[in-house]
DNA sequence: CAACGGACCTGCCTGC
DNA sequence: TGCAGGCAGGTCCGTT
């Protein structure tokens, strides 16, 4: 379910309503998501506020005063902050209810999600050290791109996928992104001059960044925190249209496997 | 180091 | 209506 611009909507749209305040109960339902959750995650939270939420990549670092609630959602998670009174859902796996009744609920059908506790410096975590720039940062642009492709043989869409690339490009949006530069998915990413990722690096920008301001996409069920769909979908250009003409050119959009994962991509003017 | 395949899960859709 | 098979927005880990 959830791309970079789906997890940042869920930052977003939970940060004013569950910042600063106490939490009064933690409970486990299932604690068999990709890692077990923290048998004593009651004990580190109870009774203490989130300071504050923030993100990297498709992470969501929850500040507590002694460590951080690390929350990844995997392919079918989401964190849906529900009012009092509202009762738990099937796959509904970790609650926390706050004063007044309200309750944030971790729900992941698939379980490929993750909840970690971590002490100290979140950002030194092993899963998050050698993480690549943030695509919405300006660290992050074509000249990176292209210095880390040097020799690359693996096609360029599993390369802007790799996370040590760049944090947080999912199947959608690097879908999308070599659709609006023009670029075959599958063309070997040693193989693309600096001016190309140039192209590249501002399309994985403005596809993350208009798909945060649209609220992310919604493709079967996924709400932000508090309950809105996203409204990206209806901007895809490639990422679903396969058999489809291509709106640039007229060309055919072609889907296929590429790096074992499914792309779409315009067989004339993607090259 | 780079590249690749397998693993972890449930739900939904298609076709017989 | 039932059932088998394939597919899905992620990413870690082990092997080559």
């Amino acid at each position: 379910m959830p791309e970079l611009p789906e997890v940042e909507t869920t930052r977003r749209g939970l940060a004013p309503h569950i910042c600063g305040r106490p939490i009064l109960a933690v409970r486990v339902h299932e604690p068999r998501l990709r890692w077990p959750v923290p048998s004593d995650l009651a004990r580190l939270v109870t009774a203490r506020p989130i300071l504050g939420i923030d993100r990297r990549a498709k992470y969501l670092l929850l500040r507590c005063a002694e460590g951080t609630l690390l929350v990844h959602l995997g392919m079918s998670g989401s964190l849906r902050l529900d009012p009092a009174g509202a009762t738990r859902r099937k796959h509904d796996h970790v609650e926390f209810e706050f004063a007044g009744g309200a309750c944030l609920r971790l729900h992941d059908p698939r379980r490929f999600g993750a909840l970690l506790w971590v002490d100290g410096e979140p950002l030194q975590h092993p899963l998050l050290a050698r993480l690549g720039p943030e695509p919405l940062d300006g660290a992050f642009d074509g000249a990176w791109l292209y210095q880390r492709s040097h020799g690359r043989r693996a096609p360029v869409k599993a390369f802007i996928m790799d996370a040590r690339t760049v944090a947080g490009v999912g199947n959608i949006y690097a879908t999308e992104a070599l659709y609006i530069a023009g670029i075959h998915p599958a063309r070997a990413a040693g193989r693309i001059g600096a001016r190309r990722y140039g192209r590249l690096a501002d399309s994985i920008r403005q596809v993350l960044g208009d798909a945060i301001e649209q609220g992310g996409t919604t493709l079967r069920d996924y709400v932000n925190g508090t309950g809105a769909p996203g409204y990206f979908r209806l901007q895809l250009r490639a990422y679903g249209h396969s058999g489809g003409v291509c709106e640039r050119c007229g060309g055919e959009l072609r889907q296929r496997i590429i790096a074992q994962r499914s792309s779409v991509y315009c067989v004339r003017c993607q090259r």
